[in-house]
DNA sequence: GAATCAAATGAGAGCGCTCCCATATTTTCG
DNA sequence: CGAAAATATGGGAGCGCTCTCATTTGATTC
């Protein structure tokens, strides 16, 4: 009988099965479209969302995509999620740290999973984020050992965590080679091109001889503004970058930076969030995926 | 009483309507991710996603997005819109010319919109695209007007009409000035940096003095295998792209390129797609958003 | 004020599924 | 071989809505 079924091609009608069930089969991708990487790093994004599609995919849930771009766009999508239960879950991708969804969704029970590490409500949430950290620390230390001692660093979007805990690593390789940190030369940015391009005009004031950029590409903002000025990179200036986008090697010199699994990275949160849908959930899972340093020529050291 | 409903917030269990209308007041997304400019030209997807989303969400309209990635994605992608009826109607993004789906789709009397022009049923298919081949007429026209005679192209991926068009304009261009059309200077590309390189130094054999990229990403390649030359732009080979990426800004010399909506080109293929579903259809819509061609500096005619 | 019509209200069926319980069938073991 | 257990099958009820039809209420006219 049941391969009688399986035999006809019979398909469930997912609105009476969700009437029912109260479940929709369906996921939710939110991004806060404020942080402008979503257009200018755009390569971060299509990348995270093909790695929750591939998880989505094998697993029959369905994924909505809510890109919020205002505050009436903010009440539709909780209304969405809350209200009308459109959605069994979500995936908050690059938000701000103080994100309010975070605590609605705590709030309102509905399960969700980061994609980026936040630094509030440790206990309960569960995230997948990478070491960013570690990766600057190993870009930062493989400056130093390179013999490059006044390295300036041209931060990302301090509001996502990602870009903070890039300037600790910063901080921290610094520290561990006996170099005193000097504020001067950690100049803000918010991971956009512009901010590598005038980050770089103020390190240039202050005397540097590498830069590390948030992301390649701030890196390429600091390889256009190096070149109008006539000053070689590596030999006068050193640089490292972070994310290996395709770009990194569409530069010359090609881009010493740091790869991030940024396709896992989209897929393993989906999955996390599934196995918590399917009841496999239990305690919140806190995953941090390793990073690699890809040595190219920006740094001043060939790869072996 | 209907006030009252409305004071205490009600909110309609959509699983419970759906059942019973039909309708899911949800849309499909399809990006065939095969054309590896997802990922590359990272930029034009997610602004054609915001343009959807700006649509779906003001018309509160769900959006869900299905990244095809394998033979397998494609049959679930298509049990979910034609056996569950999960989705109203689709939007094909970027879709190669022959794409199967539009057949299904016909066939299983789906709405759905391109967002390319397609090459066949021209009669009862919607689509939403922009004036490639004027585009480039005038992008060529250009070139030709500051006295550039040999003019090579690289062309996009040509399984997909917006480079096919574009070819078409580069040749109509030509003729128009009375000169002839020399194939050699005709290289096939696929929107890709990579090609632009290569394709550049293919043209470079050939002999040129100026060069007509099918997209900005194309024209950074052109670019850099000119600098690595020392091939000076605009004076020994001028450069027009396509797209004004925010990329276009951010190589020097600052790229002449064509100004496509991509925006607009979503927001208004969602817009025909919901009144197809709201009945305000009627004959499908064809709609060709005109372009603009932004004077910088890779074509030698700094702007007045 | 009675008759006519329009509008508001209420009751009930049904959308297609899952879940539960009752019955029928098969299997297992003493 | 018969009793107990395991499994399969069948018959509702109900999920929360929309749609239709019958009824009631209110407004309109002569």
């Amino acid at each position: 009988m049941l391969a009688v079924i399986a035999q006809e091609g019979f398909a469930p009608n997912p609105a009476a099965r969700a009437l029912v069930t109260q479940r929709n089969q369906a996921i939710g991708v939110v991004v806060p479209i404020a942080p402008l990487t979503f257009f200018e790093d755009a390569f971060y994004f299509p990348t995270l969302l093909q790695g929750i599609s591939q998880t989505t995919s094998k697993r029959d849930y369905a994924m909505m995509l809510w890109l919020i771009q205002s505050e009436e766009d903010n009440q539709k999508f909780f209304r969405r999620i809350t209200t009308n239960r459109l959605m069994d879950g979500v995936i908050v991708a690059s938000a701000a740290f103080d994100e309010p969804l975070v605590d609605h969704f705590l709030e309102t029970n509905t399960p969700f999973v980061l994609v980026e590490r936040p630094t509030r409500h440790l206990d309960c949430v569960s995230f997948v984020s990478v070491d960013n950290t570690a990766a600057a620390y190993d870009a930062v230390t493989h400056l130093i050992k390179l013999g490059r001692r006044r390295i300036g660093h041209i931060t990302g979007n301090l509001h996502i965590t990602d870009a903070v805990d890039r300037v600790e690593g910063y901080r921290q390789a610094l520290g561990a080679a006996g170099i005193a940190v000097d504020e001067a030369l950690i100049v803000e940015g918010n991971f956009s091109h512009r901010s590598g391009y005038e980050g770089t005009l103020q390190l240039l004031e202050r005397g540097v001889d590498a830069i590390f950029a948030a992301n390649d590409i701030t890196a390429r903002g600091v390889l256009q503004a190096l070149h109008e000025r006539n000053i070689a990179v590596p030999d006068q200036i050193a640089l490292v970058g972070f994310d290996d986008l395709p770009t990194a090697l569409q530069v010359t010199p090609k881009l010493t930076t740091v790869r991030q699994p940024t396709g896992e990275r989209g897929a393993l949160a989906a999955s996390i969030l599934l196995d918590m849908l399917d009841g496999r959930g239990g305690q919140p899972r806190q995953v941090i995926l390793p990073t690699q340093l890809v040595i190219r020529s920006s740094c001043g050291a060939a790869p072996a």
